[in-house]
DNA sequence: GTCTGTATCAAACGAACGTTTGAATGTCAA
DNA sequence: TTGACATTCAAACGTTCGTTTGATACAGAC
């Protein structure tokens, strides 16, 4: 047994490794057999505790995914309890340091941004889940903290347009690392997340239709 | 013989089936028996003509993917040519509408960055050459008609930082089409297209640190 | 001890995979 | 008509896939 498997069952195992191989090759790239293996764990194990691997895909994302997804909107609330107030400026700025240096290691982030990728090229029954349980909400939350310092005349659509942004950009910038790396022309390091997360404040919020009084 | 393939070459079929196909589910979950059933070849057919799978693919993308990328750049070109300058809301509007609205068909358009995000998420050979011959260029480009519109002060990876912003939303307003749609609640109409690049220019132009003489 | 249920195991199942083969086509110059 | 070449075809190759099976080990209850 390799160090970090002491004392875990089976079926966490059998989770863990599934997370990280369906992570970074997809769903159909990885086999049973590669994931029974990586959990030191007999084939057949898969079918005992999940039934078959569809359903253990399933169970990996409700169980480990979603409970992460959590940690990060439990993240961006202390962020914005610890500021003075609920300006887009502290909105903006707690949201992006929730995702970007928040309560995830850097291997935790990666793992979390390729699996909801994936379920948006390709989705699975999963989606329905994420989108419904974790999407819907932040997005509507952060509409309505956004919404009283907009101007008047903006609709729902464009204030969800700005939210949306938001994520697009903190959803490339944890994805896609690889080609950002090339381009920016070195590694993700910690410096790097700070500039990011002050460019994306920067950013967002100059490009939102604030009200001039609300910073 | 389907309509649409009277007048055509089994390689020319076996790539645009191939395309859509490796668009929609990705590699590893498209068969070779299901590319050439959908081309109407003999399964044979992929091996003849590109040697294995994997060649298929890489032809694929030299081919159509690449081809298809100079057709938007070059969109974007005639599109910044009509301007009157090439101020930064010019060139984000000319770049915003040659990807959201530029020369190719909706499905075209899905394909397009499905495929890209693919090969962002699970790099192959075609990624390489994605980043050296289409992305870097670009950026470059674009980053060079920002620069003397910027403050002093702003250094390379600042103004590459807000060019990868925009290409984010692009990225994600095309290829998340679904929980957006979900989100919003309607669908991807014309009308939607033209307030997503309205949203895209108006966002990314106020979230650029500019000169203040340079719109 | 015996029984019961849980968990793990090696081995095998049928199906689908990518690839190869060799014969059967069609085409066109000699 | 013949020969050379390009293309298509049905059939089979060996491998890997997800899943199933039946035996085995081991715990705690009676």
């Amino acid at each position: 047994m390799s160090p970090d498997n002491k004392g875990t069952t089976t079926r966490e195992r059998l989770l863990k490794v599934a997370e990280t191989l369906f992570a970074q090759k997809g769903y159909d790239a990885v086999s049973v057999r590669e994931i029974t293996n990586a959990a030191h764990c007999n084939l057949a194990a898969v079918n005992y505790h999940f039934g078959n691997k569809k359903t253990l895909y399933l169970h990996m994302f409700r169980e480990r995914w979603m409970s992460r997804a959590q940690r990060i909107r439990a993240c961006f609330g202390e962020n914005l309890a610890h500021c003075a107030d609920t300006s887009p400026a502290s909105v903006i700025k707690s949201l992006a340091e929730a995702l970007i240096k928040g309560p995830l290691t850097d291997e935790e982030r990666l793992r979390h941004f390729q699996l909801i990728i994936r379920e948006m090229t390709k989705p699975t029954e999963a989606f329905e889940i994420v989108v419904e349980e974790t999407m819907k909400p932040s997005f509507e939350g952060l509409e309505q903290l956004f919404r009283p310092c907009l101007h008047e005349g903006i609709d729902e659509e464009r204030t969800l347009l700005n939210v949306l942004s938001i994520f697009s950009m903190v959803l490339y910038f944890n994805f896609a690392r690889l080609p950002v790396s090339k381009i920016i022309g070195h590694a993700y390091d910690e410096p790097f997340k700070d500039r990011l997360v002050q460019h994306i404040v920067q950013f967002s919020l100059s490009g939102m239709p604030l009200k001039e009084n609300t910073l």
